[in-house]
DNA sequence: CGTGCACTTGACAAAAATCAAATTTTGTGG
DNA sequence: CCACAAAATTTGATTTTTGTCAAGTGCACG
């Protein structure tokens, strides 16, 4: 999810946004909540989940810095959200932004939903994959994408959510996912420093599982 | 998808656009074709799809009477579009878009692209799911709870598109699909006169495959 | 420097993919 | 309206993959 201001924008926006800090862990808001603000993430990474009322929560989305996210439905979230990581935001009350906007706000917002929109179908398009290795390669190759867009250092994927949300995030287990990096480790297309930085070492057989030319 | 237009907005626009129709099986448009028309459906139902370069394809969404489509990236269409039954739609011109943009139509452009986010991210959650049973029973329920919105007969859930597009919207395999059926049926939890039109004959077992109390 | 949580790994059962054949439906041209 | 071909669907047999449960390992943090 890119950005929806501009860094004018985003100037404009500090000044009327307060800051708000959250400790890895902290859940930002629960789906159901009262939508009272969004937010713009200014650094860290954020989950955003939905619980099943069997309890298995499903992964919707990761969100970086520069994303916005509070989307509501009748005044309440859609969704919970959560931070992975320490997280430093901009908070928007609503109200500000009733009386805030304007026609290239709007227009932002349209973009924005758009860009959004694509990647949930590319999330569908990566959960309708059969194969748990195929899932989880497609799932390292978004995340170089937007490491790459955002011009960071291309050698190796930074991972930083746990595998249980991984699992959550490309449907299915803890221990598939683990086996799934076992294997492409195994076979030489993956080399992982730790648990949260990979490389890839097979660039073919890397782009073939994940199943894209590109 | 809902309405994109109000019905004065629907008729304004019929002034405008031309009713365009589609035989069964028709293709629409592609992928990566040039972006120079937006649709809205009269009448039929209409499947959206990418296909992954192996040549599998993803159904990314079905799309019904009222719903828009026309969605794009950079002036290319973003998924191939089929017609899975006769059709006949508005055809609107983009360069009529550009032109006759107002404010209020934002708002509805926006309103929609939320209800199609969420749309997506039901899907997706619909995908994560691991067993087929409930992936389709979610979508049985999707199917249903569109007719009821729209206050078509509720004793029946009509199913419109074939086995294989619905394998390929839920993430699976023709074969698997129609084995799904064949244990909900045997379950008494389904019951189906011919192929596209089926009951639910126990609503507990139905809902809680479904996983959502409602 | 231990305790706990995150992760890995193994064993097994269950579900799903795959391949293939049989059967039903549907559409079409007489 | 019928016969027939083509397409869609069901079903079966078999193989693979995955879910599940559980035990073991290692790293991080207090």
């Amino acid at each position: 999810m890119p950005q929806l201001l501009s860094d004018e924008e985003r100037s404009r926006l500090a000044a009327i946004a307060a800051i708000v800090r959250f400790k890895k862990g902290a859940e930002i808001y629960r789906e159901s909540d009262r939508a009272d603000a969004v937010f713009n993430i200014i650094s860290g990474v954020v989950k955003a989940y939905t619980c099943g009322p069997d309890g298995k929560e499903h992964i919707a989305a990761f969100l970086f810095p520069e994303d916005v996210f509070g989307l509501a439905q009748e005044g309440r979230y859609v969704n919970s959200l959560k931070a992975l990581t320490t997280v430093t935001a901009y908070r928007i009350p609503v109200t500000v932004l009733q009386s805030r906007l304007d026609a290239a706000l709007e227009f932002h917002i349209i973009a924005k939903l758009c860009h959004e929109l694509r990647q949930a179908q590319r999330h569908a398009f990566l959960l309708a994959s059969k194969r748990t290795i195929s899932k989880l390669t497609m799932f390292l190759q978004m995340l170089e994408q937007l490491q790459t867009a955002k011009g960071e250092s291309t050698s190796e994927i930074y991972v930083p959510m746990d595998r249980s949300d991984i699992a959550e995030y490309i449907g299915t287990t803890l221990a598939a996912v683990s086996r799934a990096f076992r294997t492409l480790t195994a076979r030489g297309i993956l080399q992982s420093r730790d648990r949260r930085h990979v490389k890839v070492t097979d660039r073919d057989a890397f782009e073939k599982l994940a199943g894209r030319v590109k």
